[in-house]
DNA sequence: TCGTCGCTTGAATCCTAGC
DNA sequence: AGCTAGGATTCAAGCGACG
């Protein structure tokens, strides 16, 4: 054993594994023996900067990530905080170690650009496209669907670990791409305080965390997370067999993380889960059919036997007869029915040809072929 | 006419506008009219930690030691360019502009940082999902099929155009995500040159421009890109009835573009019009409604399962339990709501059945528009 | 036991014309 | 510029009540 490795062994014997610290990240982190760690993953504050308060519709209230940690003077304020626990989180990571972190667009851009800063390596930005995210209730804005994660390695030399097979098995034997369909954390598995409230505003499902650990280490790794929260890290790295060490400031996540902790137990060596992506076959809006030129906005669709015809419009909608909406509404005014599949209702015409308009909607099934997970 | 107004007129008058400028985009973004400009849509270079090699705007390389020092070099030399184009195309745009700026991982967490130091609000970061991306050959990451854009107003309070109904339109009537399913550029629609070779390497479907434009956009808006290439911003914005500027410094790419753009023919104006946002249609008040004898004064009206009611008052305001007030202010104190949209709320009985309020505007604005339409 | 219906909820930078 | 009032705006899941 050279002198190196018998350092990095002792290290190891000196970390509290699986438990969770109490305290600043950055000091903490800073407490701990250098290049002692295999993987972070960190789920910083986003720094919101929410205005007023959000009704629905049905005028109740959307109850706001409004905590003190997530409070922040400005961009400045921010960026300061993301240099300090970065450097912390370099120190401790070993040389052919990795970090993941995740946010959305307020705070990504910013700790991507540190990250690189830094000296990491970005391996693959990651998508978690949530299958059943909150819509924009005031339709001012896209509906919010996703979040942003950063796979890096800790410099552009590292022998990081990619576990490209298992990945892969993950993902029915087709490799895995960097867009992850994956739902909110909600149901039984979203964790509620002794009132029946949730005991954290924004706790990770834990199959996101079981495909980032699954794919990016090996079993007896130490895999560290310096914003804690409720466990999510720890409770699936102790179900695969990882050490974890967690670090959080607030007593009453600790408490529920704790308690959460306990209960779990490791799966058996052999019978490591997967979870099963289920298929189902994807809803293709007439749209995308506008969109990819397969119809031409102010083209002319034809019912069977042209008995009535409407014109294609940029939007995707149809107009025919002063009836506006979209390819099923025309067809049911049309016919005076109180339903109608468009798909099989409207056809193009074509070297003098009448084709019925599903056939483009099956080319763009075809297309997606190779996307295997998606929303149920 | 305004002074200010006036002044944006004439800056209008002189834009070159549906052509293509020849050289490097920020010395021509600065010899044209401030605020000027609706949208901008930039696809910059992202060759950033390419071992160095890295371009400036005026084509020269950047000299690069492949040494961890360099790296910085690179960051600091790409952060540069960003922020001189950026800030050019800030300068460019109207008070209630916007900017789109597509990117992947190498380049896009600068350029959001950078968009977000010089005072842009982020409206949406948008995932363009690839349904056909190049699988990563060595099996050492992840798939990268995915490409990030940023969507983001000139300020804080810059009035955006977002044709929410549109987008819903495109989506078959559900609201628009923020991820995109859209094909990469390939087939008949990649341009080729005369040796048969891609023409641009990294030419952008349409689609995704279709979107961008249908959805932040309206005709007659003018569209600018920094970054021309071989001009696909521009050929959707002829399409789509909008006006471009295009900027180019390749001869090669100007020439391609060009011919591209002599074929594109225009939609007609019926396919280029869009889905219309209810708040766009004119302000009808209750008090019309008596007015006209379509509801009595004393007439009694019903919410929903006729849990309340309220009567008609000569003013066209209501009474009812006491409150009096607007249909939405009796609305709102009945139900002890914060607000009530009280043309939804209210309903009135007619031969037995209940038949809510706004079916009357409706007839209104029907009557009001025939008034306004005439022969062209 | 099973399907239906209604209620609740989720990291959200979520209104605007007119006075 | 600040205030007031009109009135526009939601998708997918989970869960409990109910028949």
């Amino acid at each position: 054993m050279t002198k190196i490795k018998e350092k990095r062994a002792a290290a190891a014997c000196s970390l509290p594994l699986n438990q969770i610290l109490a305290g600043d990240c950055v000091e903490i982190m800073n407490s701990l023996p250098e290049g002692s760690v295999d993987l972070i993953f960190a789920d910083p504050p986003y720094n919101l900067q929410l205005r007023g308060d959000l009704l629905r519709p049905d005028n109740s209230r959307v109850d706001a990530v409004d905590d003190e940690w997530d409070q922040f003077a400005g961009y400045a304020a921010y960026d300061q905080l993301t240099r300090d626990w970065l450097a912390a989180a370099r120190r401790l990571l070993k040389p052919n170690g990795a970090i993941w972190v995740i946010g959305s667009y307020h705070n990504i851009f910013r700790v991507g650009a540190e990250l690189q800063n830094q000296g990491f390596w970005i391996m693959n930005d990651v998508i978690w496209r949530k299958s059943n995210p909150m819509p924009n209730f005031r339709g001012k804005r896209l509906t919010n669907a996703h979040e942003t994660l950063i796979w890096a390695a800790k410099s552009e030399n590292s022998k990081y670990t990619f576990n490209y097979e298992a990945l892969k098995s993950l993902n029915e034997g087709v490799q895995m791409r960097s867009d992850w369909v994956i739902p909110i954390c909600n149901g039984g598995e979203r964790l509620k305080d002794d009132q029946g409230d949730k005991a954290h505003p924004t706790q990770k499902p834990e199959a996101l965390l079981h495909r980032v650990l699954v794919g990016t280490t090996n079993p007896g790794d130490v895999v560290l997370d310096p914003f804690f929260g409720t466990g999510t890290t720890g409770a699936v790295a102790k179900m695969l067999g990882r050490d974890f060490i967690g670090i959080e400031r607030e007593e009453s996540y600790r408490k529920v993380a704790e308690k959460r902790l306990s209960r779990i137990r490791r799966f058996d060596s052999e019978a490591i889960a997967t979870t099963k992506a289920k298929r189902a076959e994807p809803r293709v809006p007439f749209g995308q059919v506008v969109e990819r030129g397969m119809l031409r906005p102010g083209e002319e669709l034809f019912s069977i036997g042209s008995r009535h015809k409407a014109k294609v419009r940029a939007d995707g909608s149809l107009i025919g007869n002063d009836v506006k909406g979209s390819i099923h509404q025309v067809g049911a005014a049309l016919e005076g029915a109180p339903s109608c599949n468009g798909w099989t209702y409207w056809h193009f015409r074509r070297e003098g040809k009448m084709i019925p308009i599903d056939i483009l909607r099956q080319q763009i099934r075809a297309e997606m072929e190779g996307e295997v997970s998606r929303p149920s």
